[in-house]
DNA sequence: CTGAAAGCGCTTACAG
DNA sequence: CTGAAAGCGCTTACAG
């Protein structure tokens, strides 16, 4: 009645080849106790009958699922295909296997979506939270992708490093004023992006800030920005904390007869997929989140092996910060000449 | 020395209850062959322990992880975040816990990321295909998530009922030349969208397909679409057959100062992130990813639970085309008069 | 170098 | 209504 695999196991393998299962165990683990040949032998036979080994047993007797848990705050978040993807690179090569969960927003969700993969068996997870979270405990080691503002031991791009790369670049292009536009001013994320870019401007140059959502909860859901007052006021550099919020600002700018970059630098954060597609294309500062996702997986792999602090929160080794990259594409280019806007055309 | 979770089993909660392991399962499990009032103090003492039943001890009794597998083409796909979160949802809401994997690509790396879910002992697995590839036979159920015009049975949105839905908009508002903009003319997603757009072209419209792959090979990766001329041509609407390819366009459009949707009507597909966020908002067809993944996931529920054919591909009951959705924002508006363009202005 | 045996935690007939 | 026992497939000391 059982439903069992239909596939071969150790048994089996064992049995038709007249050794024990703990020579068939060994020769396939390769701990190499077990003479040359008939490691070949067994290997071959167990292929032949398309052995694949049973995790759950395997699992049972080790204590070990080789699974990793990955939370996130929200999937539909356009970044998430990026840490995922990137997290499952590095969790494969590791030969984990990755499981997912949705905190869809709420903060007691997420507790939920933990508790759900501890049930599952992940050795360990690597957590998303959502805008400052503090993690509970899990009984498993927890490593978090977040800022260095966050409370507690967390792996991240340096966002702080992302926003002064911005900064150098709207410098070297000779803008003066910059608008800085962000989403939410609880970020922290966002925050250290802002503290980057005005930390990173030189001499002369200003910086303003204008978050969409206190607008927003002013002015309506999807209100004009009003970025082409802005032009005229003398911003002649957008700089949107995300390239979500960066494709807003271009798209109104362009839709308000406003020429990018000519008339104004449109740059973003993350590199997201539609960026480089976009006339023009969106000059960006990319987290590498490859080498987050190493750190982060690794951290995680450690300590599962180390078997240290196996319950209670467990988290990555330091804070890591990851330097971004800058991106140079056509949303951004040298400012027009302040007052004398006819002039030096030709220089 | 076995890393062993520290939590409590039944054994620990059967001693200290002073009954048996059976009867502590039983009672956990609900299977009501234990009294009422013992029920009760079980289950007492069990979230009094933190009890966490042990997947891999469950799962190697009955045979079955609770685990489904999610492979995709590719994470990096724009798509992603709907049909994650949506299958997410599904699983979770069964007590399924979703697996990823990603096939980055070629149909090597496919196979490869379809065995690995294989070898974690997913009971089984939804699989967005590459184009065109024909899912080889996995030992567990599949469901496959692609247009019906994939061999096989397929879950799906009805894409040529979404194509017919753009036609009926753009006729509605007096468009009479569509340019059908689509990325590459091998994939049967957009072939069934640009067929839905054709059959529901009303008498005196006409349309042209532009693929985009076709003209970056002669003119290079992120070339100009050239779609100032095509306007001038008479082209007064432009379905992009993605919302990734409908940005290309409306960002081109604006860039060379052509003013959306009063001179240029463009629309999309899918309804991803940023369609909403844009400047003017995109009308789309939205997918009803939802309910794809509930048919995907309880097809494969039923037949993991009925336990047909569990060797071997087994694929959705029928092919079920689930009806997208028009989602009308501002991007697109009824067609300026075509040749008398300042008359009727007032009208 | 190879094998016999124990046991991970659970569920499920089967007795009582 | 409750319990004793078997067994899922694996790995790991321990003997030989």
């Amino acid at each position: 009645m059982a439903q069992l695999r239909p596939g071969p196991n150790l048994s089996r393998i064992a049995t038709s080849l007249g050794v024990s299962v703990a020579t068939v165990s060994n020769a396939l683990s390769g701990k190499g106790r077990v003479s040359e040949q008939l490691v070949g032998k067994i290997r071959e036979h167990a292929a032949e009958l398309g052995y694949v080994p049973s995790q759950a047993g395997r699992a049972l007797r080790t204590g070990r699922s080789g699974v990793l848990g990955l939370v996130l705050p929200d999937i539909a978040n356009p970044l998430f295909p990026k840490i995922a993807q990137a997290i499952e690179f590095a969790a494969a090569s590791a030969g984990y296997g990755v499981l997912i969960a949705d905190s869809r927003g709420d903060v007691s969700a997420q507790t939920e979506a933990i508790n759900r993969l501890v049930e599952r068996g992940v050795d360990g997870m690597v957590i998303v939270p959502r805008r400052a979270t503090r993690i509970s405990a899990a009984s498993c080691p927890v490593a978090v992708i977040d800022t260095a503002s966050t409370p507690g031991n967390t792996v991240a791009a340096d966002h702080w490093q992302g926003g002064q790369l911005i900064a150098a670049h709207l410098a070297d292009l000779g803008h003066k004023r910059i608008l800085i536009i962000g989403n939410n001013p609880e970020s922290n994320v966002q925050n250290d992006r802002v503290g980057g870019i005005r930390s990173g401007l030189c001499p002369g140059m200003s910086a303003e800030t204008l978050w969409i959502e206190k607008l927003e909860h002013q002015a309506g859901s999807g209100c004009p920005l009003g970025l082409a007052r802005k032009v005229e006021e003398g911003f002649s550099a957008f700089a949107a904390l995300s390239d979500l919020q960066a494709l807003r600002v271009l798209t109104e700018l362009q839709r308000d007869g406003i020429d990018v970059p000519a008339e104004a630098s449109v740059t973003g954060f993350d590199d997201l997929i539609w960026s480089a597609v976009v006339t023009p294309a969106l000059t960006t500062v990319k987290m590498d989140m490859d080498a987050i996702a190493e750190i982060a997986v690794s951290a995680l792999l450690n300590s599962i092996n180390t078997g240290r602090t196996r319950e209670g929160t467990l988290v990555t080794a330091e804070n890591d910060r990851v330097p971004m990259q800058l991106i140079i594409r056509q949303s951004s280019g040298p400012a027009k000449p302040v007052q004398e806007n006819l002039q030096m055309e030709n220089s």
